[in-house]
DNA sequence: ATCTAAGCCCATCATTTGATGGAATCAATA
DNA sequence: TATTGATTCCATCAAATGATGGGCTTAGAT
């Protein structure tokens, strides 16, 4: 019992895998429509009919991609969620934009195909999505935004979803924002962190020392 | 001496805008790859040659698109200067992002439109660009974030970036989001609106109380 | 040695898509 | 009325694109 990306996952080295990594790059890039099979074939130096043959039709492995994409994201968050556990707000939230920026900087195709996926329709339906909603509800819980661990409100969901779309913003726009202010990536990189931090925290924050010890992070 | 978009926008009932608009429209909706003139030309219930003979090629109606859309925001942004200029920054704010979060949601194209561009890539070079560049200084210094008229910091660039992707995220994302978040229209609105302000104004704010009247709004 | 299944590519197909030539329509004008 | 120019659509093309059948090769089992 063993879907078709799980397969791709345990042999990196595989044919499958590395059409899926392909696929992520040149998706993550173009997106769906503008991207062919004969670019992700390419960029493989495989044929088109290798692709298919592993993964059947353009849709099948764009679907793929996502899952795989959506997984790692996951994976990440969780480890950020186990470093900053149990510290103070502030600093917990210092150390989650500066490691999730370094994350997504590493892998912007994550960034890029939540963003598309967000924001643009495709021609057929999709039937597939991010986890966003279980994901924003754990950042919530990790931001101090809600106490029930069941239900995330609207508002902390907005607010979490504030700070996910900032950092994702400034990676999947690297292109266009690096050339509006001139600056080397790494510069780049250390910008997008301080301004990041310096916007998003001190509205959480205040909040926070208002109400006291109402929502403790020894909660969990 | 007359560009094709400045003819449709003094006729705004000649076939060329109503091309236009339908146009804004559906790349608005699913980006220039995943528009064909064929959807253009079904919205406008025209033929396809019909489009081809008002615009061009694909790609030069594209570009109008984003001329007119720059046009737009670049009028609206000045609308909304003019409203808040002289008031104290926390309110400035408040009133900026309420106007610019209603504007946008009435005409979500443009959001979309300035996501796409920013954060995917066109298989054909794109010599067209979006003026956020100067549109950022114009708000960099709306938001007393810069003294020199002339040149905006990096650092005020990406604070301003971190304002409008903030909004532009959220009427892009309304589908995505507000399903999440499982709210009428309106509601979501509102809710994005607090919440934007909730988290943009307070870093700002506590900023412009410590460095006092160094920079000051009456300077415009 | 033979057989089998998997992996891969070449050749090819059908559809979609961008684009155009030319005919039809219509309004204004000589 | 005849002419002209602008506008629109029909028919069609060429290229791009998603997809597949069939053959070749290789590794491993029999």
């Amino acid at each position: 019992m063993d879907s078709p990306l799980e397969k791709a996952r345990r042999d990196p080295d595989s044919m499958k895998a590395k059409i899926l990594a392909c696929a992520r790059r040149v998706f993550g890039e173009y997106g769906f429509h503008g991207t062919t099979t004969r670019m992700i074939a390419q960029e493989a130096g495989i044929d088109i009919s290798t692709l298919h043959y592993h993964w059947g039709e353009k849709k099948d492995l764009y679907e793929a991609v996502i899952l795989d994409i959506n997984r790692d994201l996951g994976q990440s968050l969780r480890d950020v969620e186990k470093i900053i556990h149990g510290r103070p707000l502030t600093e917990r939230m210092a150390i989650a934009i500066d490691m999730m920026t370094d994350y997504l900087f590493d892998h912007p195709e994550i960034s890029n195909l939540i963003l598309f996926r967000h924001y643009g329709k495709t021609r057929h339906e999709a039937n597939l999505d991010f986890n966003v909603p279980e994901f924003t509800g754990d950042i919530a819980r990790s931001m101090n935004l809600t106490a029930d661990a069941r239900k995330t409100s609207p508002r902390a969901m907005m607010e979490v979803l504030v700070v996910m779309n900032g950092i994702h913003s400034f990676v999947s726009g690297e292109h266009s924002f690096r050339a509006m202010v001139d600056l080397e990536k790494e510069a780049y990189i250390r910008l997008v962190k301080d301004a990041l931090k310096f916007v998003l925290i001190p509205a959480f924050a205040k909040r926070d020392e208002k109400q006291g010890s109402g929502r403790k992070d020894t909660k969990f």
